[in-house]
DNA sequence: CCAAACCATAACCTTAACGTTAACGGCAAG
DNA sequence: CTTGCCGTTAACGTTAAGGTTATGGTTTGG
């Protein structure tokens, strides 16, 4: 159980009141500017949770989590800005599905709401294996190309061990 | 008469010599532009073969499969231009060598070139592989939430009991 | 020889993804 | 209250990765 991390100084009293960062504490929590983060909300790839009195945005976990997510996108899959909006419309429905789920009693409704979430993140997994599949070709090329060259190394070796100094006529 | 990578006599003995492209069947063939083409020589991910009497670009076939090999790195693997061009530094290192490789008669100085490549080789693949490795975590993570959701679907499918599940630990 | 198609360089334009700066408000401490 | 730091919006700057002319040479079929 993580979701008390990150948040540990002002605001001890009011327990149950999920905690909420300020654009800062967020920005080097997650590890992104400021402006990234007001970029991406932005773009609509978040809103925030709330905003203070004076206008400050205020983020939650799950605001947290996205961040982190659209981070990995970004700088682990090389997904562009606009690909990962497209991964996170599935991303924001099911965090929007979650709350209609905790809201609803009906087994049935809830066992849709489940069904539907796997789907999105099928999706979402579809997606990164695909690129996986790619690369994963571009290494097995390299790696062809690597065998190649030890049997080169291997016909070399073999000719080098019985006449290290004579000239080497052709095969 | 234009001047060119050298064209080594050892390679064929009457050899039907490679034929030169020119900027637009190198650009039809690989998937390009000719302007992108242009940039990333300008970039100094590559450098055409030779250059016609009018200073026509002359493209050979490793120009292609460079070609080719920077369009898989920046399209499936989502590396910018700069990464791409560390790894070519290998790639073009290794083209290098092996026009020595071919000119080099001594196994000696050869199985040495052959072992450089295979070093090359082996870290772009560690580079491939590294981003691999990232994707899969991503996967992985993904599809732990899945089988959190299955679960909860099997909870539903066993029966109607409301068991009071107050929040999900880890959406 | 000549026109059509191709190529070269150079210069400017565009889009994505932010960085930077300006001008201003909120708020806790001294 | 004012100092200092954090926050806001708005606007302009920057870099990467090309696209788009403009101007002029090259190649090649007729």
């Amino acid at each position: 159980m993580w979701y008390s991390r990150g948040v540990s100084h002002l605001d001890a009293p009011t327990a149950t009141v999920a905690p909420l960062l300020r654009i800062q504490e967020v920005a080097a929590d997650v590890g992104l500017t400021t402006r990234t983060i007001r970029y991406y909300e932005e773009l609509g790839l978040l809103n925030p949770a709330a905003r203070s009195e004076g206008s400050y945005r205020l983020f939650d976990v799950d605001d947290l989590e996205r961040l982190r997510f659209i981070k990995g996108l970004r700088d682990d899959a090389g997904f562009s800005l606009t690909e990962i909006g497209q991964l996170l419309e599935d991303e924001v429905a099911r965090t929007r599905i979650r709350e209609r789920f905790r809201s609803s009693a009906d087994p049935v409704e809830r066992r849709a709401l489940i069904e539907d979430a796997i789907g999105r993140i099928d999706r979402q997994v579809g997606s990164l294996r695909q690129k996986i599949g790619r690369l994963e070709a571009m290494v097995s090329e390299a790696e062809g190309r690597r065998v190649h060259l030890e049997t080169h190394r291997a016909e070399i070796d073999a000719g080098l061990e019985p006449a290290p100094h004579t000239h080497e006529p052709r095969p």
